[in-house]
DNA sequence: GGATAACCGAGACGGTACGTCCGGTCTTTGG
DNA sequence: CCAAAGACCGGACGTACCGTCTCGGTTATCC
């Protein structure tokens, strides 16, 4: 639990680094929660120098995320962007479901410091860099083979994509199967509406 | 702020009731959160007071909630399903401006508090049941008109635009007028994806 | 070391008083120091408590201080105010002198907390009430006795005479057989100037 | 406040050593206190140069003492000893009025650092020799024109009419024109007994 | 002239204490 | 039976200094 660490100077000390990051994660596997004061502890840093680092709780709790998830898969050319945003959708939902507990807990701590932080839309960029990054290379494939609306923003869509996982999440229905996530995708990829009678 | 009031003996006195209240939904509006310390010294309660019919704070910010959010209209019938749903997003998301302490504390249930209701579906079922009813009606109407795709389970388009709601609820994108928003709205309405070759 | 205490409801809890006056005893005369945190941490009691009671800790200190010298003597009654002074002022020294190490730990106590109090006087005239009285009383005689040269203020005699002693305290001075000391009793009690030719 | 200094390669850099004394001053001068860290920040030296020349806080303090104090003035012969003592004690207190950092050096070195100087004599002898020696050369005026009581050790004497200049600074009474300071000197120089009954 | 030694700035680091805030529990008093 | 008042323990918060450390760079001196 402890650690002794020597002096690297005025360098940033990347076991410090380490340590912190580990002690947070496993304080969020184990408790579902993280208080600084805890994971100095645990990690032997002093509060200071986790303050400097990560002054706001969300900016660890970002670091910790990311440095955990790394099963991101990018999806296979399906020749067909409808199957590739299913593939992307549930393979973000399994990560979150499989990985219990860390799943549950980290959802229990993204929607406790939700409301610390004023500039969620920012924060979530943050989140899943990579993922986003699919999303969108996914778009742009479907944009080229003629099959995504022209005129759309693909920013736009690949939030409203990602957010849907995170409604997901929030709304504790992660199993891809499900009759109900399935139809929205549809919605979602085909529209509530009738397309307006052709022409 | 403080308030001198005559004990009512064994009796539950609803002046204190009110004063807490109002406290609590002053401090929400101000913070976007809540201390039972701070309510008590608001509203001359004594903590345990408070803690004796709201043990949880989820109760409270409940009991704030529906205490002020009375404001759903049902949509007038424009004859285009298009300009009702947005009508009653709109609506919706002016209802939670920062004007009232309603959105604050519907966002503070939907976050800080998520891990107390993990279901947040049943939430959506007890706190806003107009709204759902409004929509699902502008939807059968829609499908009446023959505006709306078929095959598609109402309920489900409903959670859809509900859902749409609390995402821009939690992305701090109350502004019916923003263009992002408008182009959300878009892309559900009309589907992201080309409709299939003529035909 | 730590303690349970039973809650005495929103009167003030006479255990916990004690218990933190106690430990804070305990502390200056092992270590010299004192610290609200290692207090709070041997008494038991939250440092909240104590901020609420000694909001400084110069405060503590005093009723540390008061609550353990009670060995303070009234002077009998010599028929001379020069040797009551001699009395109270040797009675004074041995006080914190026999008291070793606790004088010798008050001392350093006293001077690390000097500087942070700007008013010393206000803080000098709360240390030792009693014997300021007892000081104050035989001058009171002494000037009934024909004794003391008159158009005094009392209080600045007063003020002199006990000073001195913590002069003494400063300079490690602390017996009262020494010869120096002696002499420079002998010079505040008869003046260090000739009297003015008789007239 | 920062400044940027050209290396001196492996000889010490004055400027920089003026510069510590320089913030140490001012700091002392602003808030009667002082810390390595802001000492650091506002000369632009690093810490370990402040630890290197200055280990202990009080050698820091008694450079800044020493660099600061030169204004001892000798008085002039009035013919009378009582005013050349007044003269002498109000152009200490005068010195170390707040207008300089010295008073509050000094003062700092009386008490906060007490514990590691505790033979505050010493200090007196390493502190102010000229104004010692003033003091003594003022009383052998005074023993020769008959003005001092015959039978007193000078050094004595000297020690508590500096002492009692050291009194004032601790009890923050500067003022030479003050009435208790006035009465208190008279106290001292005239006696505070009665001159026997006339023989 | 290249190695060596000391100086200096910068600032990271593990600690400790600070003083504040809130959570949740309790008891007394009094209507 | 209920409300008010507020003391209490616990513990996290974020900040400030402490004293130690190492880096990178500079300059004089010595071989």
């Amino acid at each position: 639990m402890k650690a002794s660490r020597a002096s690297t100077g005025n360098r940033r000390n990347p076991e410090t680094h380490k340590a912190i990051i580990k002690a947070a994660s496993d304080l969020i596997q184990e408790t579902g929660d993280l208080t600084f004061e805890e994971v100095a502890r645990r990690s032997g840093a002093g509060k200071a120098t986790i303050y400097r680092w990560w002054p706001q709780k969300i900016e660890l709790f970002i670091e910790v995320y990311n440095s955990q998830f790394k099963t991101e898969e990018e999806p296979p050319d399906f020749g067909d962007m409808k199957k590739e945003i299913d593939f992307l959708v549930a393979s973000t939902l399994r990560t979150w479901d499989e990985s219990s507990p860390s799943g549950k807990a980290f959802l229990y701590l993204l929607t406790k410091l939700h409301n610390q932080y004023p500039n969620v839309r920012e924060m979530r960029q943050r989140f899943m860099p990579k993922q986003r990054e699919y999303f969108k290379k996914v778009l742009q494939k479907g944009l080229a083979r003629g099959q995504l609306r022209e005129g759309l923003d693909l920013d736009v869509v690949t939030d409203v994509l990602f957010g849907f996982t995170w409604h997901c999440l929030l709304s504790n229905q992660l199993d891809p199967e499900a009759v109900q996530l399935k139809q929205t995708m549809d919605i979602i990829c085909y529209g509530i509406c009738q397309p307006l009678p052709a022409g």
